[in-house]
DNA sequence: CAGGATCCGTTCCGATACTG
DNA sequence: CAGTATCGGAACGGATCCTG
């Protein structure tokens, strides 16, 4: 393994992944788009809770990054679909992995917080 | 796949992985404990940059999360060893494939990100 | 419909200095 | 050696209201 000295770079890989996987709302977006193509709305409602900035932020980020095509129909009412790129499916598989852990362990996880809890006293 | 609509619940699977994955150091963390046992100092030595406050606070976030075990001993001066319990190790794996595909695909984002920077002209 | 603008609270993070 | 204390700034996320 490298030494990860070289964090301070934004080119290093971690850094790389940090800035995508570290956003609260990627990962449930990029599931989100693992069944196609969606409008915004479509996302908004699946996705519950999130508000309308946080989701176009979140968007607009992906799009830089190469993961998320955007495509706008000059139709009124607007209409804008999102689908994921090549790039972003190989991520998909990826963050698979991670969350097919959490869906594994995330029951050991919480029983340590609250291990923790109490031992707190 | 579900509708991830339970995203409020701090007990929803990918609430719990963005817990830890969201965190800024986790993943360079973990990264560095995979190679066995390492000392507080030899931590903070390889991942360079990282103040003690920021390394003590997430490695204990890590511990009572059970990814990580922390020994004592309690001598003169003192010694305390960090490693990766067996839920920890299971997470090193899914994230290796995290890992895996920033090493393969940094330079594609970064691309993604320098266009989106050029054609914002 | 798909967002942009604004404001604001919280959380995170880093630098520096100090201690058992 | 392995942290803790304190402070201040920056980034993030959320609520509400507004628009082409």
């Amino acid at each position: 393994m490298d030494t990860v000295r070289d964090v301070l770079d934004p080119t290093c890989p971690s850094q790389v992944a940090l800035g995508i996987l570290g956003n609260k709302w990627t990962m449930l977006i990029i599931f989100a788009l693992s069944s196609g193509v969606h409008r915004f709305s479509e996302l908004r409602d699946r996705i519950a809770i999130i508000t309308p900035k946080v989701l176009t932020q979140t968007l607009r980020a992906l799009e830089r990054d190469g993961l998320v095509d955007r495509t706008v129909h000059p139709v009124v009412p607007p209409k804008v679909e999102y689908r994921l790129t090549d790039l972003g499916r190989s991520l998909l598989e990826s963050i698979t992995a991670v969350r097919a852990w959490a869906e594994a362990h995330a029951d050991e996880v919480l029983e340590a917080r609250d291990r923790a809890e109490l031992a707190q006293d």
